[in-house]
DNA sequence: GGGCATGTAGGACGGTCGTCCAATCCGCGT
DNA sequence: ACGCGGATTGGACGACCGTCCTACATGCCC
């Protein structure tokens, strides 16, 4: 098998597998298992855990990418394709309510471990931030589009740590209901 | 020394660490420096890491009881007593933005590890959550008391989530005022 | 068909962790 | 002064981890 094939099966085993069990809790010997390799088997691929790290977060970002564009192309207008980020937590609603946000999660952890990687792992933040910002710019709301666009980032993300922790899905929804009523007001539909 | 002395600076010191290092990145060998104990003298007064994570817990209960119950004193109205927990995200904004929420990181910690004393930490959050709800109930909004609570909530996760994440207190501070502008509107002080 | 590069397997290694134990210290009552 | 029980010490132990090396399998080119 070529050795770029099973480079990435490693790196999608374990962007499975850093979002439920975490990075530092997630083994060699678990990715291993997973791809159906031999443990002795990484080191031709990735000299180290952390590389692997690096490559799942270079995954997650361009995977984000392409799910910002599939956005940008669906809606047409700003505050429709704000809607499918703010539907994304009902679409993913049984993972998050199982592992919580993957980049939430794993910021939090890198921050928490003080890995290098952690600036890395925060642009997966700041795609979403720039995006929804950017959205918001074209709504006419240049001045606090930044904001805005934190201040929903920030809902998402405790809707999500709370999901995680209660495992309620009526929650979810009650809070997406209410970030969709949040967004009518602060684009009215007839701008 | 008496045992429930050395026993408390244990809990205390492991608290702390807990908090800034994660439950799972701190070893033994952490706790005794900071304790300035020797390691094998926990298995005196802890049979297991888990047992002290328990009583790390019960400790953050009891304290959190005491602080929602001077915040019931310290205030007249409900509506004063809730600004008392949106405060809470400017007042700790230095610990928050170096290692988020205490009760956040570590329901996401012991989700992530599948640990069993993963629903104990949860109830870190139903004694927040029940005690806003009852703030509401007492603001004659009884029937969606538990979802203001929630709401409530999960907004401020969501911001010691990002500050965390970019480090930003502006952030914290914008995300409070707006906080305190939507209770305004949820409790007309007039009312 | 034999050398060669590519990819894989299994295990050795040093380190760290949680757990557990035997030996020792210390202060108090008698 | 002395014994005794509470409190502490340092290290042994087995397990697991990340890292790294050597040997083996596979397929392609001259």
């Amino acid at each position: 098998m070529p050795a770029g094939q099973t480079r990435d099966h490693i790196i999608e085993a374990a962007d499975a597998l850093f979002y439920e069990k975490g990075f530092d809790h997630t083994a060699f010997s678990d990715i291993a298992r997973a791809v159906g390799i031999s443990r002795g088997n990484f080191y031709y691929h990735f000299r180290t855990k952390d590389e692997i790290l690096a490559a799942v977060i270079d995954r997650r970002l361009a995977r984000t990418a392409e799910l910002l564009a599939g956005w940008q192309a669906q809606a047409a207008d700003p505050a429709g394709r704000i809607r499918c980020f703010i539907g994304m937590l009902v679409a993913n609603r049984e993972p998050i309510m199982r592992h919580g946000c993957p980049v939430g999660t794993l910021c939090q952890e890198l921050a928490k471990l003080g890995h290098p990687a952690q600036p890395d792992a925060v642009r997966l933040y700041t795609l979403f931030r720039d995006w929804l910002a950017r959205q918001f710019t074209e709504a006419d709301r240049a001045g606090e589009a930044d904001a805005l666009a934190l201040h929903l980032l920030a809902r998402s993300q405790g809707v999500a740590a709370l999901a995680n922790a209660f495992h309620d899905e009526g929650f979810i929804r009650a809070e997406v209901a209410l970030m969709e009523a949040w967004l009518t007001r602060e684009i009215p539909p007839c701008s």
